[in-house]
DNA sequence: GTCGGTGCAAAACGTTTGCACCTCG
DNA sequence: CGAGGTGCAAACGTTTTGCACCGAC
């Protein structure tokens, strides 16, 4: 193994973690004392078993699949509720629009953009992490979010 | 010192390189014969003279300012030029809109935006350049241009 | 019953484009 | 003179918003 690539964990979160993100998703509605709708539901049900990003017409387009007629805007609105609850993560990989994905625990995943094939894979190295922790301490910032974007050729489209 | 603090490389551009960049962008008009108007110049030298993140916006009102009246269509049409030439660089600072800056040889800048003022403080840290080269490497991952944007709060704001 | 959510359509926003006219070379 | 650039306004695509109605609790 190449050196330095042992701490590349794999990004792919447990399978089976939708209903325990949906229990999340419905302790902290509570907790806010808002209602935990069919709409909020149905559209956190999609995030919580999709392992892509999806944007907010790949979302909208699933749920007419599955027979819910759920308008964009409450799309739009959901899925920012998700982010403000920390139960998911907003991404914009230079399309135009913007995609989304379940967020487990406080992980920050960075990632990688192939702009042949558009695929996009996450990584977290620690080392980055901590080289990344020292630039930041030295400048005095505190971080909140981050965003590691690289684009180039994939392995399989080179 | 900090240790690791010692590759962190001032970012401002030199000043008075504002002539020099306006002559190579002359140079490679040429090379493409394409012609060298009033607009490019006038816009070019915005960003030349800059050491800021200008919005298409912002570059029209100091154009404005200064007695020229450049439509928003030429801006945009320049900037995306400047681009293309690799005279400037584009950010998106999730504003909801695009900054651009001029480009000093091939170096890549690294963000720190503070969530509070707005401010935006660039980096470069050799150490940072080689750990995420070895993950590209690892990952067989072909890098063309890449973004690191830490959002928080700053120093002074802190 | 009340507060908030939803759906629709319209607006908002930055950005791009079509087209007649102008300008550089 | 000809290729390309410019300016205007209209189009564009995503996202947000206003408002009447509906649903959760």
């Amino acid at each position: 193994m190449t050196p330095g690539s042992s701490s590349i964990v794999p990004t792919r979160p447990p399978l089976g973690c939708a209903a325990v993100m949906m229990e999340v998703l419905r302790g902290e509605l509570r907790e806010r004392e808002l209602p935990f709708t069919q709409q909020r539901e149905a559209i956190a049900r999609e995030l919580f078993e999709s392992t892509r990003h999806l944007s907010a017409d790949d979302v909208e387009a699933l749920l007419f699949e599955r027979g819910h007629h759920i308008g964009k805007a409450t799309v739009y609105r959901t899925l920012a509720l998700l982010v403000e609850l920390g139960l998911a993560t907003e991404h914009d990989f230079d399309e135009g629009f913007r995609r989304y994905q379940m967020k487990v625990g406080a992980a920050q995943y960075d990632h990688m953009i192939c702009t042949v094939c558009g695929g996009v894979t996450q990584f977290r190295q620690e080392e980055l992490e901590t080289v990344l922790g020292g630039v930041l301490r030295d400048a005095g910032f505190e971080p909140l979010t981050r965003q590691i974007k690289i684009f180039g050729t994939c392995n399989d489209c080179s």
